[in-house]
RNA sequence: GGUCGCGUAGCUCAGUUGGAUAGAGCAUCUGCCUUCUAAGCAGACGGUCACAGGUUCGAAUCCUGUCGCGAUCACCA
């Protein structure tokens, strides 16, 4: 039982007694740090239950629990709060005992648990990724990992389009234009180069198009009849009937792309457990359909085509099946659910990372699998985020106007070398150490810019201006890990844990607050599916280590044990700030 | 037009279940490198929490309406 709850407990016990009341729960805040003391009850609820003036009420209850909790040494009464002030001995057994603890803050999962799989990437394979991938990956692995810390067994994987007309639009291209360039005959990266046959498919279909208005066609009827199209189109439908050489080609520059991708994924330190591929789940789902048509969950209409009916929900009608039987967006969606749930049965929950374009998409998915019965179809969840917008306007991939994931990653880097050298950091190292820091900086910047954001919200990024390294940024904390290591090189002597009898300064105090938040924090970031939680705690911790141990000499204190106390404490913090940033996938130099 | 999301300092963002005088960073200004790393610390300046009502001891937070921005309303994915 934390203090909080044991607090609560007694507070309870003394309106009882006190005013023979009963109080469903306790309002409990941090004091305020202009006023004395550590925890505050709030007394102004109670008086819904007890008549009289807020001031004398808390009165009597600091007094009540000053008598009958231990921990609790004093009190004070500003207006209707209740400020309780701490025994030390309570913040140094806590601190003794969590750094005992391997795991700080992670909850073990116990085998009983039914796992979540989260779903997140989710390319297209026609081109390299940029950095509306990069917030999705981010946020998805993070997410992945902050649930695994709060105790569930997680599923990591991504749904890879690997079909359909933009697929045949770059294999087009590249077998018209291509002179069988290879990622190895041109040193590409295999996303870039199929990647670039995207650009040049719509590069020679908008010369085509513009042809065919010059010689009167109207553009709508210029966009349907250029030839290249045309023949991007027979390509698809000769890859649906099964065309040998046109799956083989499909499947030579797919492997292409993935050896790309992976090199990608790689670099920004995100991985998969398992992979779904369309080509092979598109079909997937009509066996649903007709269950559900026998369920009454769907209904057939004239021209036989599906639908389900939502409008009870508060949604519309939405097709599951086309006229002619194929299967859309929405069939494929359910049978990849189902598929996936056979592949893993502990699956107990689902989270979709997909932009918030597709917020009714999944509104409409979920509650379909909901209508047809599934038990875990209570536990789904679209992550949806905002888009990530440059200054000049959304990204469009086919205009040249994207920031890619690759060139943004090394740039990154290589601004941190810039400015690392400009501060003479890392002098005397071996230029393999240096960049390796540069990397973890600049990838850190870049992901914790990303992080610290609220998913649902939008980013405007410029890459004129880049990331920032100052201020709340991943290298700020990144660089105070650095120094707390810097502080254990030097410390020989044994700092190990022991419960140590010294007085607490306030910030002290602060601190320790601090990581006792930290589970809570990481349930938190669970519930809400929001690494900014994560990133925005990390930054108030070390905020709150600096402001104290900037000012103080650790290693001049005026005992011993004080000595040992604040060794300990940095390397509590230290630890602290490396496990939130593994949640968050970013990694923490030892110097830097 | 219907639905959903967002609107907090010049800029970028925090703000637990409603709580005390609204919190950071950047930018501007002032101090601090001879003691563990100055990518730092201490401070100054900066607010009609989009607007208007409502709920109550108490609202940035909850409810209603208005305005602004974005997304979405396909037999596309």
């Amino acid at each position: 039982m934390t203090l909080q709850q044991s607090i609560s407990e007694k507070v309870k016990l003394a309106v009882q007694e006190l005013y023979q009341a009963n109080l469903a729960s306790v309002e409990l805040q941090g004091t305020r740090k202009e006023f004395d003391g550590d925890i505050t009850v709030v007394v102004f609820p109670m008086l819904r239950v007890i008549k009289g003036n807020p001031v004398q009420i808390g009165e009597a209850i600091g007094a009540y629990l000053v008598a009958n909790v231990s921990e609790i040494n004093s009190y004070n009464v500003v207006k209707g709060f209740l400020n309780l002030v701490i025994d030390d001995q309570y913040y140094l057994n806590f601190f003794a005992e969590i750094k005992n603890i391997h795991h700080y803050g992670f909850v073990t999962s116990g085998s009983d648990q039914k796992a979540v799989m989260v779903e997140y990437s989710s390319p297209n394979t026609n081109k390299p990724l940029h950095l509306g991938h990069i917030r999705n990956n981010l946020l998805g692995y993070a997410v992945a990992e902050i649930i695994k810390a709060s105790g569930k067994k997680v599923y990591k994987t991504q749904i890879i389009n690997d079909r359909g007309i933009h697929i045949c639009k770059s294999m087009i291209a590249w077998q018209k234009y291509g002179n069988e360039e290879t990622p190895e005959s041109t040193g590409l990266k295999g996303d870039k180069l199929v990647g670039n046959y995207y650009v040049k498919f719509d590069q020679e279909y908008k010369k085509e198009v513009a042809a065919l208005v010059s010689t009167g066609k109207t553009e709508e009827e210029a966009k349907t009849e250029a030839p290249f199209l045309k023949e991007a189109q027979e390509m698809l439908r000769k890859w649906e009937a099964g065309d040998t050489e046109v799956v083989k080609l499909w499947k030579m520059m797919n492997e292409w792309v993935y050896a790309g991708f992976e090199q990608t994924y790689k670099s920004l330190g995100v991985d998969f457990d398992s992979y779904y591929y369309e080509s092979n789940t598109y079909l997937l789902g009509k066996d649903t359909i007709q269950e559900g048509l026998d369920k009454g969950v769907f209904f057939r209409k004239e021209d036989g085509s599906v639908w389900c009916d939502l409008t009870d929900e508060g949604l519309d009608e939405k097709i599951v099946l086309r006229s002619d039987g194929t299967a859309v967006y929405m069939t494929q969606d359910i049978g990849t659910a189902i598929q996936r749930v056979k592949d893993k049965p502990d699956i107990g929950g689902m989270i979709y990372t997909v932009g918030n374009e597709q917020d009714y998409h999944f509104k409409v998915l979920f509650q379909i699998l909901k209508k047809l019965g599934y038990d875990w179809s209570e536990n789904l969840y679209h992550l949806s985020y905002g888009m990530v917008d440059l200054p000049s306007g959304k990204m469009k991939s086919r205009e040249g106007t994207v920031v890619d994931a690759d060139d943004l990653i090394t740039e990154m880097a290589t601004t941190a070398g810039e400015i690392s050298k400009e501060l003479g950091k890392l002098d005397g190292y071996s230029e393999e150490e240096k960049s390796d820091v540069y990397g973890t900086i600049g990838l850190g910047a870049l992901k914790y810019y990303i992080l610290k954001v609220d998913p649902k919200k939008r980013i405007l990024f410029n890459p004129e201006e880049s990331v920032d390294f100052q201020g709340n940024t991943g290298p700020f904390i990144q660089y105070t890990y650095a120094r707390i290591q810097a502080i254990l090189r030097k410390a020989t002597f044994d700092y190990t844990p022991v419960v140590l009898h010294i007085a607490l300064e306030a910030k002290e105090k602060e601190l320790i607050k601090q990581l006792e938040l930290y589970p809570e924090i990481i349930q938190h970031a669970a519930q809400e599916l929001s690494p900014a939680i994560i990133a925005n705690y990390t930054y108030d911790l070390v905020k709150a280590y600096n402001s104290f141990f900037q000012n103080v000499s650790i290693f001049g204190a005026d005992s011993e044990d004080e000595k040992i106390f604040r060794v300990q404490l940095s390397a509590s913090v230290g630890a602290t700030i490396k496990s939130a940033f593994g949640l968050l996938g970013i990694q923490v130099p030892e110097r830097m």
